[in-house]
DNA sequence: GCGACAG
DNA sequence: ATCTTGTCGC
């Protein structure tokens, strides 16, 4: 798919934060008429002690649940993982992934926050308003916000609130398994994104669409990491 | 100053 | 995120 960046990637800690304060504005919450078929999911791998990376993007049928596609690359960081600032570390491998993809998804689903983020713009948002597709963040751990357990049951879930407003679900997805975090990136509704990743974890705490794009970048990294592949000592 | 802090 | 074996449970 064809995708444009925005604005500049090499910027300080502070020029990122000012980027996401005017790229807030272009986040619509509208969700779609009907649930998105065609889901991707992306992740980011790293390597410990190197600034290689490798990001991958998997499209699965939300129906049958079935790969329909899949891309991957290594790229070199570019920006250090900051607390609120993900989305500049992730963001610009990502969209090469997505250059790289030959099936345009209907949506895209993301390993971190959306909306549930300080300034409202975490790397679902973030990741959905460049792409221009709709979005959604499910988390493995909160970043910022307070919340009371969910019920024990898979499909349990409580607000996740900062101050009175509410951010985003802790939804459990499998009984008696932590629950995740779930929250709006672009064109999306709360309810919309608990509904979807919902259906994605069939077995799985999850979304099997994030689960795939783990395993294909961990399949990267170990590739270039283990045997003749290049990595740190030349 | 102190504690918190997606991946 | 990454470093890592076995182990308890469905």
């Amino acid at each position: 798919m064809i995708v444009r960046s925005p604005h500049s990637w090499n910027v300080t800690t502070q020029g990122a934060r000012e980027i996401q304060e005017k790229l807030r504005r272009r986040v619509s919450f509208k969700a779609p008429g009907s649930l998105p078929r065609l889901v991707a999911g992306a992740d980011v791998s790293y390597n410990k002690f190197s600034p290689n990376l490798y990001a991958a993007a998997v499209v699965v049928d939300l129906e049958s649940l079935e790969t329909i596609e899949e891309a991957g690359i290594a790229a070199k960081a570019s920006f250090p993982y900051v607390p609120g600032l993900l989305s500049f570390r992730e963001v610009p491998p990502l969209i090469r992934v997505f250059r790289k993809l030959r099936t345009l998804p209907h949506l895209v689903i993301c390993d971190g926050q959306g909306y549930a983020h300080p300034r409202r713009f975490g790397l679902a948002c973030h990741l959905g308003v460049i792409l221009d597709l709709p979005s959604l963040g499910c988390a493995k751990s909160r970043l910022i916000g307070d919340y009371e357990h969910p019920g024990n049951d898979r499909g349990d879930f409580t607000p996740l609130k900062d101050g009175e407003e509410v951010i985003g679900s802790v939804l459990r997805t499998r009984t008696g398994i932590n629950p995740v975090f779930i929250s709006v990136g672009h064109c999306m509704s709360l309810e919309m994104a608990r509904e979807l990743v919902l259906r994605l974890t069939p077995s799985c705490r999850l979304p099997e669409t994030t689960r795939r794009a783990h395993h294909l970048v961990n399949e990267l990294r170990r590739a270039s990491t283990t045997d003749a592949g290049k990595s740190s000592v030349p």
